[in-house]
DNA sequence: GTCATAATGACAGTCGACTGTCAATTAAAC
DNA sequence: GTTTAATTGACAGTCGACTGTCATTATGAC
């Protein structure tokens, strides 16, 4: 199988995404490090702040795209901390709910500034139209490997922006 | 600070990435699976390869743009696995060298011809000058990134792609 | 040549994802 | 109403990244 300059042109997209991913990883945990969240714990506060109700471990998973498993470290994390309580769920014995606390909302509400600021400096001088166009190839690209392959590691990795937005 | 449409775009686009480079991620764990690779120890092999001599811990991370310590991990257990052996370095003491074995010889040219298949299928149909122009953009946040703040967390994450080509 | 500094491997610990398994619970089938 | 299947939380273990620290080893300054 020759390369063809397609092949080629995608792969080297590829490597951007994967160098740009981990950028905006720590581009995301140094935002909200003063508040002492984390990107995967900022997820987590606002899946439940989107759903406008509390939910259970396994909701939250299931919305995120991620194992029950890995939000349940999250959480237990986060309770540590006081962002949020377990509390009785009267439809299920065991699976409790997860709870913001006040500090949780004024975190969140801190984050969705501070967020703002960061999204509209990086963008300021890119055509709206450009980044349009490239999101919607990397949405065409995701489909064809969800179609063909099988199920992801995770069904997304989104970290740091736009907890309500989406 | 409101939103502008350029705001909202990039946070899309943001979004898009993370997805993707979840199940790009995926698809190249998936792809040298049955060779007893993952991405991270492809890298190790990759790097070597690359170089066309035997290289240390160290020198390997920094060609990666990884952490010291993150190889020493990967190294320890493709030791473990065969594909490489550590040899004594002349030129110093306690930095021994990481030396591929003909198992990861041949696992690499295996995964050359993969990798090649599989790129070029998931390319199909697509113009190779979207794909470029895409790249394009991503550079560019990258260096956005890069240049206002500090050090990534890792500078690339690049996996499964091209161990050569880049 | 000695001495301070940088680089290196090794080790311990954190964080975030995953898988697999188990018992308890809920929901569905019959 | 029982029995079966699916869901759930909890626990253990893997993988890949990180940081911090330590003693050893090279390297550079003087």
């Amino acid at each position: 199988m020759p390369r063809t300059h397609e092949s080629h042109a995608l792969t080297d997209l590829i490597l951007e995404i994967f160098r740009l991913n981990g950028h905006l990883l720590t581009a995301g945990d140094q935002l909200m490090e003063p508040l002492g969240l984390t990107s995967a714990r900022w997820q987590v506060l606002g899946a439940i702040d989107l759903a406008d109700r509390s939910l259970s471990v396994a909701q939250i998973g299931r919305r995120m795209g991620l194992a029950r498993q890995s939000v349940q470290r999250t959480v237990n994390d986060l309770e540590r901390l006081g962002f949020i309580t377990l509390e009785a769920n009267p439809d299920h014995a065991r699976a409790r709910l997860v709870v913001l606390t006040e500090k949780a909302r004024s975190a969140l509400k801190e984050v969705d500034g501070v967020q703002a600021a960061w999204s509209g400096a990086l963008a300021e001088g890119l055509s709206a139209e450009r980044l349009t166009e490239a999101a919607g190839l990397l949405h065409d690209l995701t489909e064809r490997l969800t179609a063909s392959g099988g199920r992801a590691r995770s069904a997304s990795k989104p970290i740091s922006m736009t907890p309500k937005g989406n």
